[in-house]
DNA sequence: GGAATAGTGTCTATTAGACATTATTCC
DNA sequence: GGAATAATGTCTAATAGACACTATTCC
C-alpha cells in the first residue's frame, strides 16, 4: 500500500431529555501537550481501535458505554465527514452516530474525567466545540428534529415506562412546538407503537396509564408528518 | 500515532432509469495478481486520495465523473461500513454514496476498462459483487425505494425536461407498483416541484407538456407518503 | 372516425386539527 | 367541592384514491 491513508475516528452525539430540554453529552478533551483542542468540549469519540472494535457500530457502542454505562441505546448512523483540514494531525474522516437514551447518571471513571450534559439551544450548544463537532452536532440535531416529525424516536429518550403525556412532552421538547393532545393520542395509539402495562403513574390528580414500547429496538414510521399545515 | 489505522475507501451506487428498469452502474475489477476479487463486478470506488480529494464528497464526485462524465448528479451520502473482514487487506471502512443521474453513455477510457449498467432485480443485481458491495447496494436500493415514497428523487433519474407521465413512470419503476394518475399529478404540481417549459413532447397522440425541475439541486419532501393505505 | 395518450372533474373515505366535554384522583 | 391532569367525543377542513370523463394529436 503506497497510499497515505486518512485517519479514522468515530464520534457519537448522545441525546436525552431532562429538565424540560433536549440535552447532549459532551466530554472535555485532555489538556496534555500535543493533543489538539486541549480543554475544549467535544462529542465523545476517538480513533477506531482495530484490535478491539469488530466494526464501526461496535466502536460507537463502546464509546457510549464508556461514558454512560448504557449498552442498548437507540443508535443510528448519522453520516461521515472527512477532509484534509478538520483534524490538525492530517486528512481525517469520522463516522458519526447519534444515540438516544433515557436520562442516565454519567460515569466519572475511565478517561472521561469530564463528561456533562449540555442543553441544546438552537442548532447547537453554547460552548465552543473541538474539531468540526459543531457541524456534526448541528447535523445530528437536524436529523433528530426532522425524523421526530414522522417517527417514534422521542420514545427512546424516555425510561422504559411512560405516560402518553410524557411522550407528548418529549415530542414537544424536541420539536420546539406544542402538539394537539387528541390528535397525538390517536396517532400514537393507532400506530400500535406502545402497549399499556398494568400500572399507572400516580400524582395529585387523575392517574395516568403507563405504556411501554411494543418493540424497544425498532422505531415506528408514520405515513404522515405532524402538522403538514405549516410545510 | 502509534495506531494501526483502518483503510479508507469511497464507493458510489450510481442509478438511472432505462429500458423500463432501474439500473445501477458496476465496474469490473482488474484481474492483476494481488488485487482482491479479480474480475468481479463492484460499485465504482476505491481509496481516498489524500493529495487530490479535498473531502469525501469530492472523492465520490471524482469517481462518478471518471465513469460517466457527469459532474452534477444528485448525490447523497448513504452511510459507512467498516469492519475487520470486509477487505482481505485489513480493517477497512468505506464511505458509501448514492447518485441519481439521467441515462448517460459510459466512458470507456481511464482505468474503468469495463463499466456497465445492470438492471436491479429485487434488492440487488444478478451478478456476484466484490467485497460487501451486495450489502451496500441493497442498502442503497432500500434507501432509494424508501425515499421515493415521499420525495421527488425520481425526477433526478430523468433528462432535464420530461413530461408528467414520464415522471410518473419513473416513480412506478422504482417503486414497483402503479400509481394513480390524478393523485400523482395533483401532488407533483401542488408541491411546486416542477415548472412547465414552453415546449411539448410530440407523439402519435396528444402532445404532452414538458416540465423541468424548479430547483435542480434540491429534492422536495412531501408531508405524506404515497398510499398510506398499505402501510 | 379510431387509437392513443394527456389532462381534468367528481365523489368518497380517511384523518389531522381544533376545541369541548367527561373522568378520576388528591387535597 | 376545587384543582389538576387524563382521556374521549364532536365537528370541520384537507386530501388521497378511485374512476369517469373530456381534450388533442396522428393516422
Amino acid at each position: 500500500m503506497a497510499w497515505k491513508n486518512p485517519l479514522t475516528t468515530v464520534d457519537v452525539a448522545i441525546f436525552t431529555v431532562a429538565d424540560e430540554a433536549l440535552q447532549v453529552l459532551l466530554v472535555q478533551r485532555a489538556a496534555a501537550a500535543g493533543e489538539p483542542f486541549p480543554g475544549d468540549w467535544a462529542l465523545p469519540g476517538g480513533f477506531v481501535d482495530v484490535e478491539r472494535d469488530a466494526d464501526l457500530e461496535a466502536c460507537a457502542l463502546r464509546k457510549l458505554r464508556e461514558k454512560t454505562g448504557v449498552a442498548t441505546p437507540y443508535l443510528e448512523q448519522l453520516g461521515s465527514w472527512g477532509d484534509a483540514k478538520r483534524d490538525p494531525r492530517g486528512w481525517s474522516a469520522t463516522h458519526a452516530y447519534f444515540a438516544l437514551i433515557a436520562p442516565a447518571p454519567l460515569r466519572a471513571d475511565g478517561n472521561a474525567a469530564d463528561a456533562r450534559w449540555f442543553p441544546v439551544s438552537g442548532d447547537g450548544v453554547r460552548v465552543k466545540l473541538a474539531f468540526d463537532h459543531a457541524r456534526l452536532l448541528a447535523a445530528a440535531i437536524a436529523r433528530l428534529r426532522g425524523k421526530v416529525e414522522y417517527t417514534s424516536l422521542p420514545a427512546f429518550l424516555l425510561p422504559k415506562e411512560f405516560t402518553l403525556s410524557e411522550l407528548q412532552r418529549a415530542y414537544e421538547i424536541v420539536l420546539g412546538r406544542a402538539l394537539e393532545k387528541s390528535a397525538f393520542r390517536t396517532r400514537v395509539l393507532g400506530a400500535g407503537l406502545v402497549e399499556p402495562v398494568a400500572r399507572t403513574r400516580q400524582g395529585p390528580n387523575r392517574p395516568a396509564q403507563l405504556y411501554r414500547l411494543r418493540n424497544p429496538r425498532k422505531p415506528v414510521f408514520f405515513s404522515r408528518a405532524f402538522s403538514p399545515r405549516d410545510a
